[in-house]
DNA sequence: CGGATGCTTGATCCCCTTCAAATAACGTGG
DNA sequence: CCACGTTATTTGAAGGGGATCAAGCATCCG
């Protein structure tokens, strides 16, 4: 019986059946859990490449400067989120990863994604769809960036919120908290935190959502959904095609 | 001898030595070369996913579509690139796939990446590397909607096409073929024709690039580089992790 | 309770869009 | 190789979505 309460395997197993080994293997993968609080930095764009988290409690963000300062958000992190995949390709961190609130980190070192790919063929697959997975998600992203207005990307980011809220616990409904400052959300959707109250504030003028107690309210998700052409990436993933073990 | 001029061994063992035995893999994997003529698409949004493919000469496009006809092009696809990644995690296509010139396809099979990740380490980490160094470029990309302006915009995508382009011919001057029109080129940043048109006539009267014969210059090329704070990402992977079978 | 941080509001500006039309380049058939 | 329809680029004028700057409020937290 897996007894462990590993984040590795809490996590991974709820996309597709693995055997006892393979949870076993994940388990030994991991490392110590770590604290770190609201505000702080967990590691800065340039710095060298050391684990990958699975993030256990708390949101955080990973981010981008340009010279002149200009703030590009590119992830927002929500538990149970494996964090820090985009970077392994390379030696050094692209982004620099930031916590909202107080946050757990769960991590687990580089090479123990050498282990798996040698390891377990199934566990590989799952890595690789998680990856692209993730790459369609920053497809849609993408669109709302370039053909969307300040509504329609405000509309787009809550909703995919919600998804993957509910991803790893069923039971988010239409009400969640959002710990995420309007300029934030702004450096996220690349509008400016200005612009983000006014249009909020529309948005609640007319009933599509409440705020209130660091919490927001969708008043009638589904009319948002066909606003955006909103698809949920994290409800149907294609596992079929993965090796049996 | 790898005799054979598969376009997958082409591709993949540019990136790190591979075993004769996985060349010879990747060789059977693939299917015959298919051509496709410009302006045709090879599949659709929602199509059932088939292939994947390698794409051995001319250039095409992977797009989406809003409701209300709002357009997307979210990649440009340069001869050898490999096609189609983000779409295997899920069972039909996210995107359409036009051509912009006369094209050449090599497709191999979605049942291929199993066979890999069953039998070579090196090569299933060979193809999440690929995955995760698209995924940062897709961020990159994300940074340059998110937070510059037109011009700093197409400026950015020249750097991209340069650096991509100089990926599988080092020969790749300033100087390249860019056949895509100036509504594509809007489309995928976001912007518009008319816009595009204005912005790139602005940036030849200051010199900073030199249009003609479908051709494009760039006069100077790390001027663009620090506007834009341009990274190139294909060109330093980090395959040191890797599994050595 | 006081300082800091975040949110709202107003006035003004500009980058980019939209619409429309003219010009240029291209592809095709004769 | 030219003629002609089609598609791409350019240009102009006018308008809007969102930016910028600055000040006033609300909220949080020690």
């Amino acid at each position: 019986m897996a007894e462990t309460k590993s984040c590795l395997v809490e996590k991974l197993s709820r996309y597709a059946p693995l055997s006892e080994r393979d949870l076993e293997r994940l388990a030994t993968l991991e490392e110590e859990e770590r604290p770190c609080p609201r505000g702080s930095d967990v590691h800065r764009a340039g710095d060298r490449n050391g684990d990958l988290f699975v993030l256990k409690a708390g949101w955080a963000f990973s981010f981008t400067n340009m010279p002149d300062g200009r703030r590009q958000i590119v992830t927002v992190h929500h538990p149970g989120d494996v964090i820090g995949f985009p970077d392994i390709a390379f030696r050094n961190a692209t982004t620099t990863l930031r916590c909202v609130d107080d946050v757990t980190l769960c991590p687990f070192p580089k090479s123990a994604l050498s282990v798996i790919l040698r390891e377990s063929p199934r566990l590989s697959a799952l890595m690789l769809s998680i990856a692209l997975r993730d790459q369609v998600v920053f497809i849609d992203l993408l669109r709302a960036m370039g053909r969307m207005s300040a509504r329609e990307r405000i509309a787009h980011m809550l909703l995919d919120f919600r998804a993957r809220l509910r991803m790893t616990d069923p039971a988010v409904t239409d009400r969640f908290r959002l710990p995420l400052t309007q300029q934030q959300i702004a450096d996220y959707l690349g509008i400016t935190n200005v612009y983000v109250s006014r249009t909020m504030i529309q948005m609640e003028d007319e009933g599509e959502i409440v705020r209130s107690e660091g919490h927001i309210t969708l008043r009638d998700a589904s009319k948002l959904e066909r606003l955006t052409d909103f698809c949920d990436r994290y409800a149907d993933m294609d596992t079929s095609w993965f090796p049996d073990t």
